[in-house]
DNA sequence: CGCATTATTGATTGATTTCAAAGAGTGTGG
DNA sequence: CCACACTCTTTGAAATCAATCAATAATGCG
């Protein structure tokens, strides 16, 4: 099960990915050392149940990550992007499967060796304790979704929150990338597929978002969809001097 | 800001709580030196927003944890009992409003002296990482409720997840203590207070549940519970005898 | 005891699901 | 290069579950 030894290590590829970390101990340089694995769309990394003996981080690509009930529906609690860690459960099990939506590369640790480097490092600690409060906040946003939107409200919701994720990669592209499929979004919006068509071919009528090939819309009004996101969108002034980046990122 | 001075200490309470912890040094046992603060229910212990200046641990009582959508409405994202944390969020700001439902006691650390505290100790870190990966797996369990699950789905599993936790208390008992509203339940599990009352209307029609005033019920068929919940259950036999009652509640 | 709050019950509406079918995109092999 | 098979997506019509609107009942508090 050691397959990180497969691939030859690139110590050199680390730059590119760390520049903008501070410290000289990043959970980024950690990981940059370990080889990088592939796994084809479809593929999964782990199942649910399954006894938890590795810790990733995501080089590329994008991966599901969902749970099965009790009467066989697939509910996605997430999609993990290249940055993000993967099977940072304490728990001695993994609490969902994860899949790879798109061809993904990995990084991964053994569970013993990822917490020992962590518990000697007074520096990687609050790194980690800040992932995992990222993943409690997008959990407790995702909560709400579930609980109160809409379907128009989710899928809005949705679509704001991949843009403004790329757009912090890709600077000043209206064209959100969307890696997976109308079933993928389905099951982690709560809906049907055919909501979800529906939904998206409502906003594609209302001009809020224009089609741009099966696996990416153009956001042709951004504020708009964040008001059917549901945002609290009394006014969208006061937010940042970099209001230019905005236009930049989504020109009206 | 160091207002856990306000009341004096009680160092000979610690026992009470703290028997069942092996190790020397837990978290229960750290925040046994701190005073203990009493919240009438319905009052506040901070708001969403609030610079996240402490860490509480939960003596006695329940408390809700929400927040309010652009739209208004209330989504509960969890209940806090006796023995969990609350704001233990590394953000530096609350990610919730936290509202006593009963009359509840804390006790509390400024935020600084906690992270100094578990920093320091190499026992007391696995303990706050198990927590918040309990804390990450009911999340993701409230998810699939509310991605997935009917109503009636809903009210039972919340019945079985609160009749479980009073379990490992007060054992024995198949008198389930239901110390929130009606509104708290409908906010929780994503329903209104009427589809909530309807639900609790058909189990206790259903003889799954018998009413035990306005705050309890009596579980009477926990094994059908479970299985209206939505939990793998394949195999359930009839349970209408008490001894099979208890067997079912807790099989471990 | 009366009033405010909380909960239940009933009737109706509506958003989303379900069922059904057709259309579009992709890859394969002849 | 095209035909075929496959998957994914869109669209339509009907059904359903929970929300909404509305009224009554129970509880608790001063």
């Amino acid at each position: 099960m050691f397959t990180e030894t497969i691939m030859s290590q690139r110590p050199g590829f680390v730059s590119a990915i760390a520049d903008t970390t501070p410290p000289a101990l990043s959970l980024q340089a950690l990981f940059s050392k370990q080889a990088v694995e592939t796994f084809e769309g479809g593929s999964a990394v782990f199942w649910e149940g399954d006894s938890a003996r590795h810790v990733f981080e995501v080089v590329e690509g994008v991966l599901r990550v969902f749970k099965i009930t009790g009467d066989g529906h697939r509910v996605i609690t997430g999609f993990i992007y290249p940055g993000d860690l993967l099977g940072v459960s304490l728990k001695d099990r993994y609490l969902y499967t994860a899949e790879a939506v798109t061809k993904t590369k990995l990084r991964r640790f053994t569970r013993r060796r990822f917490q020992e480097e962590i518990n000697q490092s007074p520096e990687l600690r609050p790194q980690l304790f800040a992932r995992l409060c990222d993943e409690m906040a997008a959990a407790q946003d995702q909560m709400v979704l579930l609980a109160r939107k809409s379907a128009e409200e989710r899928v809005s919701s949705f679509l704001l929150v991949i843009a403004r994720r790329l757009s912090s990669d890709q600077l000043a592209q209206p064209i959100v990338e969307i890696p997976m499929t109308r079933l993928d979004m389905a099951d982690y919006l709560g809906l049907t597929i055919e909501t979800v068509s529906r939904t998206m071919t409502k906003l594609i009528s209302a001009g809020v978002i224009a089609p741009s090939g099966r696996h990416s819309v153009i956001v042709r009004k951004p504020a708009k969809l964040a008001r059917l996101a549901g945002e609290g969108d009394d006014d969208d002034k006061q937010t940042w001097d970099q209001a230019s980046i905005q236009q930049a990122i989504w020109p009206q």
